[in-house]
DNA sequence: TTACTTGCAAACGGTTTGCATCGAG
DNA sequence: CTCGATGCAAACCGTTTGCAAGTAA
């Protein structure tokens, strides 16, 4: 039962993780994988999903993507510009833009939840979802059943 | 293009639903439908995961259970016990063990947050996840490598 | 009897993996 | 040349659905 030690692999450069992070560098908001996978073959780049999976997994693990799930139980990514520090976001139901927030408060709130519960080791997850500005103009301008939420 | 009106279907006695939410109740602890599935054919009742995913769903609208996603994406319920008022949860990374915590605070932040970012119809979602106090005391008192945590 | 509940198996949708091939360094 | 990157198809896995049979009221 000895541990053995794997050196983690070599990243080399790849012109598909480069678009793939281009698209979400480009499109403000989260988007699925599979999401990610038609933008690029509309936009005419041959590529394979298990290669859209395999990349959105390294950008995250380079700090160079957010990813969450979403109310569906979707893996969700998008462009992350704080690599450093932890955050949340504010995502539209409707179109998926996203902003980034600084909620300081919840850190401390987790670790007195923490404390109090004898917890160790903790960690949390806050998004927060609702419909942004321009969605909700034109949904009060249009016919409702004509827009369907991307998330749930 | 008219909208038709369905009826919700009358909610009849149902065993296996008792068996479910028995379950969740004796089990304090977020449990996926495979899991909840699992104890009740070593229970030695007949069941199908069908039975099990449909009476999960029926629970959760009757605010007698209540569901998140856990970080893998998976769908887990556990019982609820504060059926009113939205609430979140520690939750233990190793056994799944839940409690409910109260923390308004996040419901004023919401709201904050949404004002400024002109967002409106907000929810969120926060839970916490930890190791247990018990958890922690076997984890420290035994070899790591043998307990593999139920949620990443 | 009516019409909700159940179990089974098939279908589904997102994700991962095995493998042969390609290509960066 | 080496070994990571890629595409394809098959495998996986949790979840949903169609349907026929069972059962509460």
């Amino acid at each position: 039962m000895k541990r053995i030690k794997i050196a983690a692999p070599v990243k080399r450069n790849s012109t598909r993780r480069d678009k793939i992070h281009q698209v979400l560098t480009e499109k403000r908001s989260f988007l699925s994988s599979q999401e990610i996978h038609k933008v690029l073959i509309r936009q005419g780049i041959s590529i394979g999903i298990a290669t859209v999976y395999r990349q959105l997994e390294s950008l995250v693990q380079q700090g160079r993507a957010d990813t969450i799930i979403s109310p569906k139980g979707e893996r969700l990514y998008s462009n992350c510009s704080q690599a450093e520090t932890h955050h949340h976001h504010i995502i539209c139901r409707i179109c998926g833009a996203a902003e980034e927030l600084d909620i300081p408060e919840v850190e401390k709130l987790s670790k007195i939840f923490a404390q109090h519960h004898k917890y160790t080791d903790v960690s949390h997850s806050l998004e927060l979802f609702g419909v942004c500005f321009s969605c909700a103009s034109i949904q009060s301008s249009s016919i409702k059943s004509k827009r369907k939420p991307k998330l749930s």
